[in-house]
DNA sequence: TGCAATTACTTAGATGGCTAAGTATAAGAG
DNA sequence: CTCTTATACTTAGCCATCTAAGTAATTGCA
């Protein structure tokens, strides 16, 4: 095989697994309305040390501002989260998880724990840092904006 | 570091380094007009021995016919292809590619090859090989109906 | 042969991502 | 102190994906 063709298949694998992982999780978290995304967002406030800010949330996510309003919009709307204006500037809001909120998480983490587990416990652990590791360095390339 | 949080490191960076690849290579075929899911949709349509009807093209891409109409309505506004009824099955729509797609589709194909090379081409061949075969047996592994 | 089941495509409406442009507020330069 | 600039969020509008439900045409069984 073609150094040409292996690039091919290792982008259309890259791309493929990630969607297959996904919708996979998605459909295991269904029961609980929630989305991968929406659970990541969640996630992210409920480890937080102090309510976080948009901004932070989106570079947590590594996504765009509007890309977090909806999001947080469509969690607010489901009675998980409220946003809180800033103290001491007005320009800012809080998102703060409702009880019902961190009791989602709790579950979700656990679906979510055991999702990972199943799908990867047949890899050796080596192989897994390897990966990883590789992913994460090609990410750094990819997100370089010299290119 | 424990399994466990090797397990979520690796799914977050498959995530994450899906999404930069298909940013990065999004913005660098900007100019042509064209996102990757367009840019692949019309490279299976090029590549195929005859016109392709919707159904096989969803099959290609692993995704569905919903998504399929919705991005060959895109293309078809843009000009790249049209639609033409199948002669002996009304209910088919056969896919061909314009001459401007055609057109298209060579350039694009140039572009997306060169952004692999050079995105690619400080990894070791052989550790390309064995990431991309592990992703694909979990891909299989995530899209098996059982769980 | 005729109607039920299947198949191919479309429509409707949701999620999750983006860019570009708008609004409100704070910070800083002069 | 004022006015420009920068920051935080929102809105608007697009692409890509999904599920569910609808339409048109064919297949196949009784």
């Amino acid at each position: 095989m073609s150094e040409e063709q292996l690039q091919q298949d290792f982008a259309l694998a890259l791309h493929d697994t990630a969607r297959a992982w996904r919708h996979a999780l998605d459909r295991r978290l269904k029961g609980l309305g929630l989305s991968q995304a929406s659970w990541l967002s969640i996630a992210y406030l409920a480890k937080a040390p102090a309510p976080m800010t948009q901004t932070e949330l989106a570079h947590c996510l590594s996504v765009e501002q509007p890309t977090v309003v909806a999001m947080l919009d469509r969690l607010q709307r489901a009675g998980l989260l409220r946003r809180e204006i800033d103290a001491h500037d007005r320009r800012i809001r809080r998102v703060l998880l409702t009880p019902e909120g961190i009791e989602v998480y709790a579950e979700v983490r656990r679906v979510a724990m055991d999702f990972r587990h199943e799908k990867l416990k047949e890899l050796d652990v080596e192989v897994l840092r390897q990966i990883t590791g590789v992913l994460q360095q090609l990410q750094r390339t990819l997100e370089d904006p010299i290119p």
